[in-house]
DNA sequence: GCTCATAAGATACAGTTCGTATCTTATATA
DNA sequence: TATATAAGATACGAACTGTATCTTATGAGC
């Protein structure tokens, strides 16, 4: 035989292999009619392959997520808390679609059926995003005295993208426009109001 | 015999014993280990009968809901604006709970897959609650010079109701402290904001 | 280069659930 | 009382889940 094909990948080959297959699937099928017998058969291995990684579908799903969407951005300081805040929701975007609307309800169902266990997939989604507005957009503005420290509550923090989310779960988008609005009309106004 | 049953109910009564079985099971097992043959089972009819109605179990859980959820609610006037946009968050909190948060989600994904076919659900959930914001709320506000009309967009109307399902969606429920910071120091101030 | 433990991949299975088809029979209506 | 309609029982194919069993490729150690 010529071919020397490596018929057998093993370890981390094999998971890219697989979460490529997953990812697939996702944009294929939607996360709804996502099987395990379809993943397998994509990624060219079997089904026990993935039980003995992971013991169900969503954690799959979970890991393939976490695997795509990249645990640290560089957002280059635009100069203002506006422009930075707006930053962030593209970012925020960015994952989002990246996820999937689907995906993101089929996630937070999960997590709504198993909060401990799911303690790791809510800080991906969750946490890594108010880091993000934390670090690139409130620590920024503070230390160029546009706004004070004592300003910022966890619900201010968090309210551009609460806002963000829960636009793009309805909806299936987070258009420009939007980002603006929340901003602007939202997120600045009410800061603003807890100056002193 | 003495007894004489009506051993075989139909149109409204049937309806009611099912979307009181679809009730039933949903608290007992969750939304997504709700099935067809269980509902059939607990309402004492059968499979068919259900496939009759419904296309799909989730377009007979969303006519549960609609059905349990109150079409109108009469929210008395509490006198300001504040008082009244807590009321209508408590309201939109009962109603949250009745239907619980895994159901919402499932049926938010529901709506994701289908959104035309899913009109009416939308309506139910979060039209309904937009009508309720304006009218109890918002309205009132105006007609007792509280606010100009002018400060009212879209983003605002809908924003305690946004930030509200979200919280609810994400943690599960939606404590009197959460309603309160929403409204005190998001709510009205981003409305103050657009005031002249 | 040989041996061997490990894990990949194939296959088959029981158990659920969905949605449908088919049939019998109770019940409302004319 | 006759008849159309729909309820309810039952059974089914199809899809999928998660597991068990088996063979065999492969990397690590000798």
């Amino acid at each position: 035989m010529v071919q020397e094909v490596r018929s057998r990948r093993r370890g981390r080959e094999l998971e890219e292999a697989i979460y490529q297959a997953v990812w697939d699937e996702l944009r294929e099928h939607g996360f709804t009619r996502l099987t395990m017998d379809g993943v397998a058969r994509r990624a060219g291995t079997s089904k026990p392959v993935l039980y003995r990684r992971w013991a169900n579908r969503v954690e799959m799903l979970a890991a393939a997520a976490t695997h795509f969407l990249p645990d640290s951005e560089t957002v280059p300081d635009a100069g203002s808390l506006r422009a930075n805040t707006i930053a962030v929701l593209k970012v925020m975007r960015e994952r989002m679609r990246t996820t999937g609307r689907t995906t993101m309800l089929g996630l937070l169902t999960e997590i709504a059926a198993n909060p401990e266990a799911n303690a790791p997939v809510i800080e991906t989604f969750i946490g890594f995003m108010r880091k993000i507005m934390t670090e690139v957009a409130l620590a920024r503005a503070v230390d160029r005295g546009e706004i004070e420290e004592e300003q910022i509550t966890t619900r201010l923090r968090t309210l551009p993208l609460e806002l963000a989310r829960m636009e793009f779960i309805v909806t299936g988008d987070l258009p420009d426009v939007s980002i603006e609005e929340i901003v602007d009309t939202v997120f600045l106004p009410a800061l603003e109001a807890r100056r002193r």
